[in-house]
This record gives structure tokens, C-alpha cells and sequence, in this order.
DNA sequence: CTAACAATTGAACAATGTTTAATTAATGTT
DNA sequence: AACATTAATTAAACATTGTTCAATTGTTAG
């Protein structure tokens, strides 16, 4: 067959992300082939390679969804929350960020497994949407605490949103174990939020 | 050929490690390949399955061989900068860290990198060396400060530890670019120390 | 109706980890 | 010393990957 125009060039490019997405939350990230793509979507392999230019093309495009997803709820968290204490909110955004990574894991896995092959780049696309990342916990910052520059603010924001992530991130792919027991990972997060919050305060 | 007695079991094993620790600084992890080793040491594949069960289990004596390095390094900072501030041990310790990091880029990418096949559990003996990699961190909180019981106190350890790592680790990897510029991850690290310890002393 | 076009395919390639029967060097036995 | 046993090593095969590309065949234009 050729040319079967079943689909536009569009519509292909959802139907394939559709169905990655649906083959990760499945299977695991790992069991992502073209192939298994292809054969689920009626198609063969070399029709993603039109669509997109390889699977790491479509591993990004992917991971974009990833935080496009991700934003609002970390926007939302600090909206809901913003007439509590400033450790409050934060708190309350760690711990939408953990629900979002489990509820999401395999997707969320994807975005910090995967590779960047030598100096490929990040899109510009991509940079844009990792910089409203951090927007949120900024604001917290800035409506409750003082800096003696833009930059020191930015860079309490990234430690901070690195920080959380770090704890998480360790704690839930195993590799190095942190602590056994219920909610250890909510008592850690929070402890670092209250401690950095009382020294932010000076 | 068989039996070619030329090297035991053990030799053979170091024999493996030693190649396979030339091919990652060399090329990177992701070129360690099984057919690789075996050309280099002068076997075949089928060789290193009676030395190792998989690749996945060289990957772990790889790891654990990562791991035994690093521990001195830290117990070592620890040492060195016994008699300054607590903050500036710390501060100290996280630098070797990154050193280290930055010295066995591609060891120290694939611990992390690497993923653990569905609750294939992670031995006893690599666990061992976890617990032990965050003991000069917890000395250092002994020595500096109170807390109000043991488990507060390794809690706090390993949130500050593993905050420590997420940063260097997601500017790293560049997966999530937090800043550009010079020291910006020195200077994230050192702010985190700076309030963290500001809030341990309350 | 025919010619140009382009989406899709199918087959192939190189590379991966892993398994296994066959080989053969070393050891043990008579 | 000759033979039998044992076990380390190999070669070849398998099932998978991602990826490429000539051939095919619907679709569209003239």
C-alpha cells in the first residue's frame, strides 16, 4: 500500500504519541519499540521515520508532553495555597510534584533516563517549557522573602526545585536507598523545607 | 579451545572489570558492550557468562567498584576540614563530591543511569556501601549539631545528601538546565549549606 | 486515461544480550 | 603412557533492537 491517506501527516504524529503513551503506562518505559508502536497503530516501523526523524525525536516530543502536563499542576499547588505560610505551600508543591511523578512514573522516569546523545541539543522548545518549570516556587519566593538580587532568588528557586526532585528521585528509583519507613520521603522533603525556609528568613 | 587455564576465575573477573573500566573512560558507558570486553581481553562473550551471571550483574560489581572508590573521598574531606565551620566541611565535602563526579564521569553517570530490573533487588553487599557512604555527613551533624533523636538526624543527613547530588546531578546531565553561567552549580550547592545549616542551628 | 507523485511497505543491515551444543585443553585414573 | 573424565572456551545461532531504502501502490494532476 501507499499514499493510504487514512491519516493526515497530523494525525499520525497524535496517533503515534497516543499510542507510546499508552504502550509506557502499560509496559514500563523500556518496552517502547517502534515496532510495538507500528504494529499497534496499523503500521510499520519505517512510518514513524516520517513522522519523526527517530525514536529519540519521538522520546522528546514525548518528555514534552511530560512537562506540559506537569506545569499547571505546580501552578495550580501554589495558586491554591497561597494565602498559607510560605514552608506551607512549598510543602504542599513537593508533594503535588511526588504525586504527579507516581501517578505518572513511567513517563516521568523517561524524562531523566533518557540520554542525550553527545551534544544533540536540547530544542529551544524544549528549554522554554523547563524554564516555567520553576516559575511557580519563584513567585513563592518572591512574595515572601527578600533577595539582594534577582539572581540569588533564581538560584534558591533551582536549588530548592533540584532538591526536591534529588530526594524523590533517589529515593524512588532505588539506587540509593535513603531510609526505610512510612512517608520518609514526605518527613525528608519537609525537613529541607523548613530548614532552608528558617535560614532564607536569616 | 577450552580450559585454557590461562587465568582463574578470578583473575579472569579482574581481567573483565579492568577492560571494561578502560572502555567507559574511553568511549562512555553506553559503548560497554559485552562483544567489546571479550575482544579486548582476548575472549568471547560466551566467557564472560561464567564469570558473570549478565551484563547487568558486571554492570553492578562496575558500580560497587564506583562506590568503594568514592567513600574515601568523602571520609577523607571530612577529615581534612575537621577544625573549620560546619558549613564549610560541608561545603568541602559536596566540592569533592563533585570532583569526584566530574573526574569518573561515566562510572559515576551509570550507577544512576542504570536500571534496576523489576525488583531484581539490590544485594545486600551494595546496600552495605550505601549506608556507608552517607556515615561523614551524619558525623558531621553529630559533632555540629543537636537533634532531638537519631532517625532526625539521618533524616537529615541524607535529605541534605541527597539534595546535594540532585543538583549536581540535573546540571549534569542537562537534562533539566537550572542555570548557565560560571560556579552557577557551586553556588547553588553552597546557598542550599548556607540555609540549611542556618536552619539546624534555628 | 495517463503520468507524476509521495506515503507506505517490506526486506535488509548492523548491533545488542544471551543461550547452547560442540570442541578441546587440562586433569585424573588405570 | 594411554585413556577417560571433566570443565573452560568457543562458535554459531536466536530474538531483539533502531534505522535505511528501493520497490510498491494508492492518490492526485494534467
Amino acid at each position: 500500500m501507499a499514499r493510504r491517506s487514512d491519516h493526515t501527516r497530523e494525525e499520525l504524529k497524535d496517533l503515534i504519541l497516543a499510542s507510546a503513551t499508552k504502550i509506557i503506562e502499560k509496559e514500563g518505559f523500556s518496552a517502547l519499540t517502534a515496532r510495538k508502536i507500528a504494529s499497534d497503530i496499523g503500521y510499520t516501523p519505517g512510518t514513524l521515520y516520517n513522522v519523526f526523524q527517530s525514536m529519540d525525536g519521538l522520546t522528546l516530543a514525548l518528555n514534552g508532553i511530560t512537562l506540559e502536563k506537569l506545569l499547571p499542576v505546580l501552578a495550580q499547588s501554589k495558586e491554591v495555597n497561597k494565602d498559607k505560610a510560605p514552608e506551607e505551600i512549598m510543602k504542599a508543591m513537593a508533594r503535588e510534584y511526588r504525586d504527579f511523578a507516581t501517578t505518572n512514573r513511567e513517563r516521568w522516569l523517561m524524562m531523566f533516563k533518557h540520554e542525550i546523545s553527545d551534544e544533540e541539543e536540547i530544542p529551544e522548545w524544549f528549554r522554554g517549557k523547563i524554564a516555567l518549570l520553576f516559575q511557580p516556587l519563584e513567585d513563592v519566593l518572591k512574595d515572601h522573602f527578600t533577595f539582594s538580587s534577582d539572581a540569588k532568588r533564581q538560584i534558591a528557586a533551582r536549588f530548592l526545585w533540584a532538591s526536591i526532585h534529588g530526594i524523590y528521585f533517589l529515593h524512588e528509583t532505588g539506587k540509593l536507598p535513603l531510609l526505610d519507613g512510612e512517608d520518609v520521603c514526605e518527613n525528608m522533603t519537609d525537613a529541607l523545607i523548613e530548614n532552608c525556609v528558617k535560614g532564607l528568613r536569616k
